[in-house]
RNA sequence: GGAGAGAUGGCCGAGUGGUCUAAGGCGCACGCCUGGAGAGCGUGUAUACGCCAAAAGCGUAUCGAGGGUUCGAAUCCCUCUCUCUCCGCCA
């Protein structure tokens, strides 16, 4: 969520910025600086009510004290008047509240100056790249059917359970899986993240905190019997420990790393994206998410990007980063870097991670600040996060890429989580 | 799931309808004192919104959350959430 004193510094700029992620804000920015102004009003007169109402209260204690029954019944009188013109006052303010915050909450979040122009993934800027895409041998094949090959990822077992995008891993497939997840965690905290493991379920404060409510109701699972969500992204529940504290700036960045399984409801997808381990309704990630000081945040954003990237190198696997363009940026960041991995077997590049600032846009949500030193005002701390990794697509391409006539080789890195270095029959 | 007791500032804790502008203590910050430190003394110590060009200052709201009674609520009533104790169930 925007600020409304920046909306109301810079408008020209936000409805500028705004259009680079193709969303005209023309009308809703000139309907809340509108409603703000009435708001300012209708607390000026409801305040001092308030204030006269209370100055009565007192007056009337005073004079039963000193047994002027009949002056202080007068003073009843005119307190009760106020007190019905307060009332109205109030509902009004309360209705402008919302309105207000209701469409504050459609705005999304703006761009960084370097978020290049464009409307969909075609136009997102390779940053740069690295590992080598290898030459499968004829019989190379994709994911799916390793997995049915080598016995490691069942489908259609997970359709029996629960329902398609389940799947279920078993024997050197459960491992490979186990290993990632440490691998990733030993990674992040030998690079200072303090390792989390938080609650896979969130109340709706939380998930309105990081921005999934109200923007993408409908995508979280929904335990309705309770109020509960379930999580989309570690993202979630680590970022809202913050929530609601303000914070010394000596404490920043904190920087914090966590697995946990992501259930998604990926409504609307369909056809051969979702094909395998390409779109699952229940996944594993590990999650990096760090809270910086405003003027550092860039830097922290860099840090987890080649943080990451070293992470693709460790695997072996042929990577690029790409700059998202302003239509293709989600609701919430300010700037996004997507990690693509090379999938040889279905001859596309697949998201594996997703690197982003999200500026003060999920503190304000949040109310997640921080004080510098003298300083008696909070302000508003940035927060960053990034997936480190996650893991259906990465064993898709592992799969596919190291796949030989022999079996599935095991990058060197992953050896000793796996125990083994090889996947054959 | 059942019964009971609770929730007050950064922390502890007093406060059962009007001098609550929330006592007192601890912590923290600043000042005095000191060669220095400690002790002692003094001052200050939340958040949001609004008024004001801004600062200072002032106003409003906030004693778990929301509603209600009253001229007036930390205090009385209702609903909810959470915590603790006991019982039940349980990895």
């Amino acid at each position: 969520m925007l600020t409304l004193k920046y909306i109301r510094e810079n408008t020209e700029e936000v409805i500028r910025r705004l259009a680079i992620k193709h969303f005209d804000g023309t009308v809703v920015i000139s309907k809340i600086i509108e409603l703000d102004d009435k708001r300012k009003a209708i607390q000026l007169q409801l305040d001092n009510n308030l204030a006269e109402q209370n100055r009565i209260a007192k007056e009337i204690g005073k004079l039963f004290a000193e047994g002027k029954a009949s002056e202080a019944n007068a003073a009843k009188a005119k307190s009760t008047e106020l007190k019905e013109q307060s009332k109205i006052l109030s509902q009004e303010l309360k209705d402008v509240e919302d309105e207000q915050t209701k469409l504050l909450l459609q705005v999304p979040n703006l761009p960084h100056e370097s978020v290049p122009q464009g409307v969909s993934a075609s136009d997102n800027v390779v940053v740069r790249s690295g590992g080598t895409i290898p030459t499968l041998h004829d019989e190379a094949l994709p994911h799916w059917d390793l997995a049915t090959k080598y016995n490691i990822i069942d489908f259609e077992l997970g359709v029996k359970i629960t329902g398609s995008g389940f799947p279920v891993y078993r024997g050197k497939g459960a491992k490979l899986q186990r290993a990632l997840i440490n691998f990733f965690l030993d990674y992040n905290t030998a690079a200072g993240y303090e390792e989390i493991e938080p609650p896979h379920m969130v109340n709706e404060d939380s998930a309105y905190g990081t921005g999934q409510l109200p923007d993408k109701d409908g995508q979280m699972y929904h335990v309705t019997l309770d109020g509960f969500y379930m999580i989309p992204t570690a993202e979630v529940p680590v970022t809202n420990i913050y929530r609601d504290v303000i914070l010394h700036s000596s404490m920043l960045p904190i920087k914090l790393t966590a697995y946990t399984p992501c259930f998604r409801r990926e409504a609307g997808s369909y056809g051969k994206d979702v094909r395998g381990l390409n779109r699952l309704h229940q996944f594993d990630k590990v999650e990096i998410v760090q809270i910086q000081h405003p003027d550092r945040s860039y830097e922290s954003l860099e840090e987890m990007v080649s943080h990451v990237e070293g992470l693709l190198q460790e695997l072996e696997l042929p990577y690029r980063i790409v700059k998202l363009c302003g239509g293709d940026m989600s609701f919430t960041s300010a700037l996004t870097y997507d990690f693509e991995v090379f999938s040889a077997a279905q001859h596309k590049w697949l998201e594996v991670s997703s690197v982003s600032n999200f500026e003060s846009f999920q503190a304000n949500r949040m109310m997640l600040r921080f004080k510098e030193e003298g300083d008696k005002k909070a302000q508003l701390a940035h927060t960053l996060n990034g997936s480190s990794l996650a893991l259906p697509r990465i064993v898709a391409a592992l799969l596919e890429n190291n796949q030989t006539p022999h079996g599935i080789k095991i990058p060197k890195a992953l050896q000793p989580y796996c125990g083994f270095d090889k996947i054959d029959i």
